[in-house]
DNA sequence: GCTTGTACTTGAAACGCATCAAAGGGGCCG
DNA sequence: CGGCCCCTTTGATGCGTTTCAAGTACAAGC
């Protein structure tokens, strides 16, 4: 129990300090025996480096910390897998902090991983980044991810807007006169998605649109009340497009339509964003929007790498992902992962996902609700 | 863009360094005057502690690490929430490292975290843990959690059993005559799950069992191919029940089967394991068994807690969670939160994860596929 | 046998901070 | 005015590493 040092490793070997220090960042310098040796030590021992030690004497250790406003959220989470698969492409750990939602919380663990000598950090913030300029003249590389910053900096977006332009343009292709949008659009990238569709819909003005706020949290359970309200009002008055801003929304006002006896999609369509697997692989799949994540973390590592590989104090730049849309149709998921047979759209996922072939194209799911 | 340390922070502010260091850390003993001075300057400089030097002179940080097999499992997002809420309420961080199902990351993660002098470490190991009995002689408090350990020492354990014998007893009390389970029995609590099934199944000779391995990833596409390789099947070689290890791949079956024309549950009934929101939020919701992935999280923390209060060089404790199962229906869930009307399962789910009133009970979600 | 070079190894210095014994300053009492 | 005590501040010390200039040993070349 009793924490073994290196000094301990050294003199237990009968070598000295230093050469330790080799055998565990530059093995090579070491003849094989003396390295065999120490190894041998060092297991027999149970030595474990302090990694904080490290930290201070070497600078920084090659990893990176990643700030997510929630973890239930599957975008969140494909960010996460886009991030960590290109760290470890580049030999770098990558560890994640869990802002729950708090401003306070993120600010902390920004803090907190900026005081660790992280080579760089990266956020998807809750709130417009602008929350603290300061970030931005830290003394570690950082990156905002899907977010828009005004201030100088690096930034990956999705495009938010181009999100909300597909969904209102599926909504005009399918003759909506009432469109309803269900979700928080206080969170940044949900305005932007409103925005698209606002803009969408800024030719046709003969198509109505209201947006309800859906409460703190997102849940199925608003999504279902909405529904319910929605489902209550008299016929006339009752959207025949409603556009959850999240997949886990969209499911529940479905559940509280079908529930009141409304049917979906003939009295009313549906359409969820995020792309969530369990949405549309199920036997009735949802219609998603899906903005590219997993690029996005991905595209985000990029730009950390980048600028540790300068070594140019931070200049600006930005990149934004998922501009074009690609439509998945069982036949177009047929097509991409060369099968004969009709497929259901999931299996891209896994075509993509495994093979690493994803693009950085915003995928739209044709689901059974529209 | 040069890092501010300490002594810059003395200077500028005319105090001696041990001040600052104690305006950090034990604010109480400085005069309001010099503390408002000295915080001052540390915004004005953008001061950021350097956490490696804290850690390395003033010990172990207040924060936890947890490494957890993939990220874009709902059950192991569980953990991670029940875990960092427990945690924050002790004050203390946690981190996250996603090993990616892949044991030396694994082990990586967790050497990373033991030695960057954190307080605790958990991890829901992929394999056994005897995979590395070293890990219980570490000299950090360790907890396992999702799994059963031979070894001496920590660890907080869904009853995976119980979870495989109440989906039996669902099929039992349906009148299956052939169960099919789908999945990777290979990972360590799926295979506890089959075993619950074999012992409940012990005294019903008569009803056929088979498992069928969904590859390494459990994806909804495994799902599906196993579900289409099911429905092609002649007819009295089909089973009249499968469970899903995993709700994505209950859902693909599903998908599958419903493709091929089988009527589901009519012909053939489906039900999956983990509790997915989405899987039962959905208009059509899938019937699933939830292990109490939150009290897991929760429970962790709290056996890392006891660790560091007591002192005592590990001891060995276990806890077991989840062996009573609590069934949700639509009327139990109504009665839970107290309201009149008919309401779906997931509103349960958002009355007791907002309230925080998760019982430590496993859930068993009725769905319309049962 | 001496020089030069090569291949390793050594150990002291520094990394930025928390700690704590000691010093400083002021008020109170005798 | 001296002595005492309490409140606040000081700064040297050490935490476990990495680094790097200096050292050692040995081989090759002359």
């Amino acid at each position: 129990m009793a924490k073994v040092k290196i000094s301990d490793v050294a003199r237990e070997a009968g070598v000295s300090l230093g050469t330790v220090s080799n055998a565990l960042n530059h093995p090579e310098k070491l003849r094989p025996e003396t390295l065999k040796l120490i190894n041998e030590t060092i297991n027999r021992l149970g030595y474990l480096p302090n990694q904080s030690a490290r930290q201070l004497a070497g600078g920084a250790t090659k990893s990176f910390g990643l700030v997510l406003p929630r973890l239930d959220h599957g975008f969140s989470l494909q960010i996460a897998s886009g991030a960590h698969n290109e760290a470890r492409k580049h030999g770098y750990d990558l560890l994640i902090a869990n802002a729950d939602n708090d401003d306070i919380l993120q600010d902390h663990y920004l803090r907190y991983f900026m005081g660790t000598q992280m080579s760089g950090v990266m956020v998807q913030p809750m709130a417009s980044p602008d929350w603290h300029p300061a970030m931005t003249k830290m003394p570690v590389p950082i990156v905002h991810l899907d977010i828009h910053c005004s201030e100088p900096g690096y930034y990956v977006a999705a495009d938010n807007e181009a999100q909300g332009r597909i969904i209102a343009e599926l909504a005009i292709a399918r003759g909506a006169h009432h469109i309803t949008v269900v979700g928080r659009a206080a969170f940044m990238q949900l305005t932007l998605r409103v925005l698209g569709i606002h803009k969408a819909l800024a030719l046709h003005p003969d198509i109505k649109i209201e947006v309800i706020d859906a409460g703190e949290w997102n849940t199925a359970a608003d999504g279902y009340s909405i529904g319910a309200q929605i489902a209550g009002r008299p016929a006339n008055e009752r959207p025949d497009f409603v556009v959850g801003l999240t997949d886990v929304l969209a499911s529940g006002v479905i559940s509280a339509l079908v529930d009141k006896g409304i049917s979906v999609p003939e009295q009313v369509r549906v359409a969820g964003c995020d792309g969530n697997p369990l949405a549309w692989s199920g036997s009735v799949p949802l219609t998603t929007v899906a903005p590219p994540g997993y690029e996005i973390g991905r595209k985000g590592v990029q730009l950390l790498m980048e600028q540790i590989e300068n070594k140019v104090p931070t200049k600006t730049k930005h990149i934004h992902v998922g501009s074009a849309a690609r439509t998945v149709t069982a036949a177009t998921a047929a097509e991409d992962i060369n099968r004969q047979e009709l497929v259901r759209p999931f299996l891209l996922e896994r075509a993509s996902t495994q093979a690493n072939t994803q693009t950085d194209a915003t995928a739209i799911n044709l689901g059974a609700y529209l």
